[in-house]
DNA sequence: AACGATGACGTAACTTTGTTACGTGGCCCC
DNA sequence: GGGGCCACGTAACAAAGTTACGTCATCGTT
């Protein structure tokens, strides 16, 4: 039942949005009483940290195969694509979507595993660059908020033209 | 009283989050009943959108007097300091921390004002550089993911490496 | 100066949401 | 076969957003 509770978790925030990810919606869809929420995850918290984690996985699945072959800015557009394909789940791990959660440290260390392994893609794709964890960290946070201010309506609403924005963005890193 | 109700808005944000910003911690702030909220902004939703807009305003304040005389780097870190002064409005800004809040139309005019704004100080500081749109919009990307990686408590939770690598980022930023 | 209307504001109720106390039924171990 | 334990549901409670309605002051009109 616990899979059941995450798998409906994520159907009702992808098709409803965050604002509508209640403990009834998500039991009504999987087919279930509310209690089990708190059997197993201990309260809505404990479930949005589920899917906080799963986010990760995803991401790690999406981004990983660029990143094992050295090519970032196949990464940077992997990274992009994965948001932009689950932009409420997105918004719960990075824009405090729901109001009451706040990731635990286990879950920090999930996050922190991610960013590993985009730190190890760095390493590969330029070896004789300095500090990996510096460059890793600078392409984290320009795509993140490449990202973030698309997801949150702020700038053009053009989505070729954001895309093409990206684009440039992507190419001037590789420069620096 | 409108006044009075953004004041103690801001005033519970500040000191319990987004999460306690409910209608009636905010009125018993204000020293008045519930209905003032509606009379005056329609819904909890209209007094968020006017929290949104004061935070651009205080942005601009901010940020406005390094941009006017041309100097990016003080801008990028006066952009920093007042997201890390106000760090439950930027969340309200930029991220989803009330649930069922949107900006309207015009609160993103509002914003788009500010980004006029910061354009205007790229142009100024480097009149030779081509899309000055282009440039201001990657210098509010990368400034806008550091302060969001920073305060979603990835990365590192020591304030002065992150002060360090912020100060990299802009220096990293004013060469290319 | 008296009257009626308008608008500001509060009281109290309704709906929804997170949470929990408690009951029920099936399963395992002796 | 019986007792305990675990999974799960029912139903209630507290808090939050919202709204219907009543009251009082203020202002224009006669």
């Amino acid at each position: 039942m616990r899979d059941e509770l995450v798998r409906a978790a994520l159907t009702v925030l992808r098709r409803e949005g965050a604002a509508a990810l209640t403990v009834r919606n998500i039991t009504a869809e999987a087919g279930c009483s509310t209690t089990g929420i708190y059997t197993y995850f201990g309260g809505k918290s404990g479930l949005v940290e589920a899917i906080f984690v799963e986010g990760f996985e995803g991401f790690d699945e999406a981004v990983g195969p660029s990143l094992a072959a050295g090519d970032l800015a196949a990464a940077g557009r992997a990274y992009r694509r994965w948001a932009l394909d689950h932009p409420t789940q997105y918004m719960v791990m990075f824009g405090r979507a729901v109001p009451d959660f706040e990731p635990s440290p286990a879950a920090f260390e999930r996050a922190a595993a991610s960013f590993a392994q985009l730190t190890a893609g760095v390493a590969r794709a330029l070896p004789r660059a300095g500090d990996a964890g510096d460059h890793a960290y600078h392409l984290f946070a320009t795509v993140h908020g490449y990202v973030m201010l698309e997801m949150s309506g702020m700038g053009t609403h053009d989505d070729a033209e954001a895309e093409a924005r990206y684009e440039r963005a992507l190419r001037s890193l590789a420069v620096g």
